[in-house]
DNA sequence: TATTGTAGTTAGCGTTAACTAACATTCCTC
DNA sequence: GAGGAATGTTAGTTAACGCTAACTACAATA
């Protein structure tokens, strides 16, 4: 009856996006079940248990990231202004074709759930320590003032990730809500001018 | 038998704690109610569901929560890192001494309660709002550059949340947390020199 | 053709959650 | 010190959850 996808493949899909939503407590095997076309037991036969669903899930996300082309790209870059800009854009077009995922990997990390806290760790720390590489390279070429630059760099990817979760978690809500990528275009000429020698 | 404090205000300390610790639908009501000392359904005595208990807390944050000391403290500073540096030791502050609010602000935030949002919005809003208004009298003065201070403002303060947030939620984990204060001064000065004309 | 593995079904088990009924005790007030 | 409100208890009910038992349909292969 059903067409031959792969099940595994779509329950994950499927789970993704309503774990993000609702938060893995919130989200029933039943409710997972129909949402594929299946039923309950039916999951089962893919999966051993819902917290086996999960765990997929993340490591569903790890394989979604893509930084090497990225790096590649920045390491010799001798301009901090094209190595934020770039940074930053990058995690914002990444979550923006994946908004359910920032929103799973915080709420999972809420709930103490040691492998997504370690996900996120993962995710968010090799930007964090890709960009400090760089602050140290532009600082012993002179090109940036000396810095704690593993808090800098802290700093500025919490910023863009802050930003990018912003746009879906207030949307519809009396704060304005502003385009991530205007909020990069103000703030970047901050750091920048703050760091430039 | 019980001592007689205030058993209403005793179980919405004990519900904020619970809540913020593993979120709303992990505390079970014999769980909140045994933290308080007393059995379920006396804890129904006081409030009509689990729901109202929630509510109660969220009101009671908003209680919590003391600026008009600062803002009139603030609202003539011809300093901008005076301004930027008091309000962040505010805020740090604040949520040093109540590690609870931000993870269930946060976490009520990502359930999608309106009004966990509400509170939220209220919170952080206030912050941002004066900020900006700050941004804009010190521009008029003369004294930093022109930028879209509502951003500038939003951003700024969305980094020292997210430094008082992951102080607690990445505690034990494998990125350094660096102590919220640490993070402030040295990220300031990189504002201030980016803001100043 | 018989066998086997995969992917599905219906029906239901065991547990636990939120909440309640009915009754007991304490404490304030007159 | 009697009465009533406030606050507590024990022992449930109901519904929903994760998960399983038992069985079925079907395609691939020896």
């Amino acid at each position: 009856m059903a067409p031959k996808v792969n099940r595994k493949t779509e329950i994950i899909k499927s789970a993704t996006l309503l774990f993000s939503q609702d938060g893995f407590d919130r989200v029933t095997v039943k409710r997972l079940a129909h949402a594929v076309g299946i039923s309950e037991p039916a999951l089962y036969r893919h999966f051993k248990s819902k917290e086996a669903i999960y765990e997929a899930v993340l490591e569903s996300i790890q394989d979604r990231l893509e930084y090497t082309q990225l790096f590649e790209s920045l390491k010799d870059e001798p301009d901090i202004e094209v190595v934020l800009a770039e940074m930053a854009n990058h995690i914002i077009e990444f979550f923006t074709l994946n908004i359910d995922l920032y929103r799973l990997l915080l709420y999972s990390a809420l709930r103490g759930h040691e492998k997504a806290k370690h996900v996120f760790q993962i995710v968010r720390g090799t930007y964090i320590k890709f960009l400090q590489k760089q602050l140290d390279r532009l600082h012993s070429e002179g090109r940036i003032v000396e810095k704690r630059n593993d808090i800098t760099a802290r700093c500025f990817i919490g910023m863009v990730f802050d930003c990018s979760l912003g746009s879906t978690l207030w949307r519809g809500f009396q704060g304005k809500v502003h385009d991530p990528k205007e909020v990069v275009d103000n703030n970047i000429p901050i750091y920048v001018r703050g760091l430039k020698t």
